[in-house]
RNA sequence: GCCACCGUAGCUCAGUGGUAGAGCAGACCCUUGGUAAGGGUGAGGUCACGGGUUCAAGUCCCGUCGGUGGCUCCA
């Protein structure tokens, strides 16, 4: 058989059946094929024929990517490798394994394309996921391929309308802090049992009425300063804002008011953050959601003000009270506002009017730069301190940001460093309220808890009290007194959910001409992007989403669009929703996808979602760039989903795991500049020159870019290699988890170690399997270490230590003996997740008929882990002197008699008196002298 | 500035309180003889540094230095 893999040598000197690319790419070729046309990695679904409900199922869930018109290069396989070992691996301890592969295929970059090509998205996309499947295949991954799906899909996207439709649907219950249908909102306001601000529901009008609805929606329209990107022609999301710019690309982010869809994610805010506390996930990711959502414990206080309403902060340090030597209002404040409109006669208005514009029309980048150099502006108004009755002025300043608490501060220069810094630029009171616990009345700005001083009035003495005492002191003092409360506040903001671009899925939703909004009805979904050939934004003062060029799409009816007539008649002029969904939508509910990708009647099958995703998904693997962004979207769609009954687990991620990221050398000329790696040679081993100038430079390590000229592309490493080699040196080259080097050089260490495992069961001149027809004992003993060990390391990840470990038995083997097809059987099974294509061939050429695939992982035996007998060291005062061979299970009487009459240890003793001697049976034998 | 992780052979990395390890590179020997060949044998270590705990520390604790990643006008 296999005479697909005799394929004859280049080299009359090579033997014609030694392991090489040539020979590894025959039988590679062969398998996928086969694989292919058996449909062994494809897996039913419960009430599927043949489908055993009663066993364990493993969902091994891969990010899936963004299929970019360069291809893959050998970083992103990185993670499918380490997740199609673990579903190889639990596939042959019997596990269902739910193993899907699919393509976030919106978004920019295509687009981007687009308006320099004017190549329609679509048809680059699709022929970016064909790449992108071709080169997954070639390396030999074990997806099920029949449940492959991409976020572009029609009959994928209408569910991701039909979701969004469901938010739209819902608010948000804070009594029992969970979303619920609005029907059940409408319910108990016509019935009576809630009531709008004390106003019976029946007494509000038809407007007031929509208008509280649409306030209370988890998908809700808003007016509000977004962070605009001129460059990409769309609003942002604050996740995609990175230090002002743009995530993707970098670019400068303007602050513009525009109306948006939003999502009401913060209603969520604690149980987000509560949650962390189930997953087993890093450490490290769970705090970044943790610090994006930013819990902060403290109180809202009241000041008053001169003239008018009082100003409301919020505070987490109340117990800093005494300290508030001013308050600082955000340039947006409502008062801000009105006192430009009517000014008091202290107040500079045109001073004022003029920080504020400038402070407006600030890019955040700029308010970002300076955060030494505070800006501000007297108000000419003032307010009392409550807690010691003092007037204190009020100040306008952009480092207080409207979006925040109340957009507005206590100030507390003695022991907010902000406050210490606007303090000393605009010459304003200091006072120390907090003395450091151990130390002395400190110098400089104390910003830590401490014990309180000065901080005795007429009604709240803190003295001597700790901050944690003080604070809950004060919290008592305002709630008694009505001018504030306990208060928990969320730095985590509603989501903005629009972008202005072409290329990601409608909203399922129209405007009527009095500006309400009215929604597609399910059985008219999805609402398909129109067709477009021109993708350039329009430049205008007020920005123009794309599909507002789509004209003949734009303007339709009612009925035309699919609202219920019921809602509106069939007639009735409507205008489409131009705003398109940003590229996070679709990879928010993939994973639930997955489970019945051709359900026509449901986003997801119920049984089958249940049986999948009962638990969460097992094991999630990707990128750690995700951490606040896709992971915490996902996380919240699926919450949403569960309180409205449509998902059973309140978590869609039970593990995950980061991959580590595969860099590349890179060369850096003195001036630190880099040169591309291929203008680049080696000298004298270690020393690089360019090669143009033979000036010499430094080799470092830098990210795969394409502008270093350092990206490895997997399929020239397949047609150097093999698959099996390049799985195997990603797998080896370190922890699964860290960043690391791709070293060319490297490679041929794991290719030379799959050429001796070929070597040691095939004969390399007639291609025949070398047998023994007794087991070795040495063999046999080492192959259950290796066997034990392998399964440990893939169960917690751990692939270059399972490869050294096999690495190791061949080496053992190769020097000791034959084995007996029955070793070479579980040897290679156990290689099998590892090298799924040398382990099949080998596994076929010793008789076997069906895929090593859907074989059974090998077993071991406990006893066969430890010899008869070992090598133990003995130390005499922590340091090894001698070693001695006894028998493993030798006794601690026996052990220390043996040491003690080793002759070497006899002489190292010599007459000083052995005071102890610590036995610890299999490890070793310290003996303390006098 | 804060948080997390890391520092072991020339490089990339294992190492579970108990003998300091692997692959690659480099050295030597054997085999082979035409462009990434095979086998074998040496060599290579202040486990970043300084303290501590322990019979025993690369491993646990504290501090310092260096690196990586993340967060950062969020009151």
């Amino acid at each position: 058989m296999s005479d697909h893999a005799t394929k004859p040598e280049s080299a009359a000197s090579t033997p014609s059946h030694r392991y090489t690319a040539d020979l590894a790419s025959g039988f590679e070729k062969h398998w996928r094929t086969q694989w292919e046309s058996d449909g062994i990695y494809r897996v039913g679904n419960p009430g599927d024929p043949g489908f055993d409900d009663s066993l364990p199922k493993f969902y091994c869930l891969d990010m899936f990517p963004y299929p970019s018109g360069a291809g893959l290069h050998v970083g992103h396989p990185v993670g499918y490798i380490g997740s199609d070992i673990l579903s190889r691996f639990h596939r042959m301890r019997g596990y269902n394994v739910l193993h899907p592969m699919g393509w976030d295929a919106f978004g920019l970059p295509a687009e981007q394309y687009a308006i320099t090509t004017g190549i329609h998205p679509a048809e680059t996309t699709r022929a970016a996921i064909e790449t992108y499947r071709g080169q997954l295949d070639a390396i030999g991954f074990s997806y099920d391929w029949s449940r492959e799906l991409a976020t572009i899909d029609p009959d994928y996207y209408r569910w991701t309308q039909w979701i969004w439709l469901q938010a739209w649907n819902s608010w948000f219950d804070d009594t029992c802090d969970k979303a619920k249908p609005l029907s059940e909102l409408i319910e108990s306001l016509s019935n009576g049992q809630r009531e709008v601000e004390g106003r019976p529901w029946s007494d509000l009008n038809d407007e007031e009425q929509q208008a509280y609805l649409d306030d209370k929606r988890l998908a809700y329209l808003s007016e509000q300063v977004v962070n605009w990107c001129p460059k990409l022609g769309t609003a942002l999301a604050n996740e995609e804002v990175i230090d002002g710019r743009s995530e993707r690309g970098g670019y400068p982010v303007v602050r513009k008011p525009l109306k948006q869809w939003m999502f009401r994610i913060t209603a969520y805010a604690d149980r987000l953050l509560a949650d962390l506390d189930k997953v087993n996930w890093p450490e490290s990711t769970r705090t970044m959601q943790a610090e994006w959502i930013g819990r902060s414990e403290g109180a809202d206080i009241d000041f008053q003000c001169e003239h008018g309403d009082p100003i409301r902060v919020f505070t987490t340090r109340p117990d800093t009270i005494f300290g508030v030597t001013f308050m600082v209002l955000a340039p947006e404040h409502p008062l801000v506002q009105a006192l430009i409109t009517s000014p008091s006669p202290s107040t500079d208005v045109e001073a004022l009017k003029q920080y504020v514009e400038t402070a407006s029309s600030r890019a955040d980048v700029e308010r970002m730069a300076d955060q030494e150099d505070k800006t501000g502006v007297a108000l000419g108004l003032s307010a009392i301190n409550p807690a010691t009755g003092e007037t204190i002025p009020i100040w306008v300043a952009d480092y207080v940001l409207m979006s925040y608490g109340h957009g507005a501060i206590m100030a507390v220069p003695g022991h907010d460093e902000r406050d210490a810094a606007f303090a000393t630029r605009f010459d304003l009171d200091i006072r120390t309220v907090v003395r450091s616990s151990n130390g002395p009345a400190g110098e400089g700005c104390l910003t830590g808890d401490g014990l309180v001083i000065n901080s005795s009035g007429d009604d709240l003495s803190l003295d001597d009290c700790t901050s944690e005492e003080a604070r809950e002191a004060v919290i008592e003092w305002i709630e008694k007194k009505r001018i504030g409360d306990r208060q928990v506040r969320y730095r985590l903001r509603d989501w903005l959910f629009s972008r202005q671009r072409y290329w990601g899925e409608p909203f399922p939703i129209v405007h009527d001409e009095h500006g309400r909004t009215w929604p597609i009805s399910e059985e008219h979904l999805p609402v398909e992007l129109p067709p477009l050939d021109d993708f350039v934004p329009v430049e205008s003062e007020d920005p123009q989403p794309l599909l507002a060029k789509a004209e003949a799409w734009l303007n339709t009816t009612a009925g035309e669009a699919g609202v219920d007539p019921a809602l509106l008649p069939p007639d009735t002029p409507v205008t489409r929703e131009t705003n398109t969904m940003p590229g996070w939508a679709g990879s928010c509910w993939y994973h639930l996808r997955y489970c019945s990708p051709n359900c026509d009647t449901r986003f997801v099958d119920e049984k089958a979602e249940a049986y999948w995703l009962g638990d969460g998904v097992d094991l999630y693997i990707g990128g750690a760039e995700h951490a606040v962004l896709h992971l915490l979207y996902a996380r919240f769609w699926n919450k949403m989903l569960h309180d409205l009954g449509h998902v059973s687990s309140e978590e869609p991620f039970r593990r995950l795991f980061h991959q580590g990221l595969l860099t590349s050398w890179a060369f850096q000329r003195s001036d630190g500049s880099l040169v591309p790696v291929d203008e680049v040679e080696e000298k004298d081993g270690d020393q690089y020159v360019e090669t143009a100038t033979g000036a010499s430079v430094k080799r470092t390590i830098a990210k795969m870019s394409k502008s270093l000229r350092n990206v490895i592309n997997p399929d020239e490493v397949i047609e150097t290699w093999g698959a099996d080699t390049l799985r195997l040196y990603e797998m080896y080259m370190g922890p699964l988890e860290s960043s690391k080097p791709w070293n060319p050089r490297d490679i041929i260490g794991v290719f030379r170690f799959l050429q001796r495992l070929w070597r040691l069961v095939i004969d390399e001149e007639t291609g025949s399997v070398i047998m023994a027809d007794e087991p070795d004992e040495t063999i046999e003993r080492a192959l259950h270490r290796t066997i034990h060990k392998v399964e440990s390391d893939i169960e917690r990840l751990s692939f270059n230590t399972a490869i050294a470990a096999l690495i190791e038995f061949v080496n053992v083997a190769t020097s000791t003996g034959r084995m007996t097809t029955d070793q070479i059987g579980r040897l290679v099974r156990t290689l099998a997740p590892m090298a799924p294509f040398v382990a099949e061939e080998i596994w076929h050429r010793i008789g076997n008929e069906s895929s090593i695939a859907l074989t059974q992982w090998p077993e071991f035996d406990e006893t066969m882990l430890v010899d008869d007998t070992m090598e133990m060291p003995i130390q005499i005062k922590g340091k090894v002197r001698s070693k001695i061979t006894v028998p493993s299970d030798a006794s601690e009487t026996h052990l220390q008699e043996t040491a003690l009459a080793d002759p070497r240890i006899v002489e190292l003793i010599g007459e000083a008196p052995v005071r102890k001697v610590i036995v610890v049976p299999g490890k070793i034998i310290n003996i303390i002298t006098g």
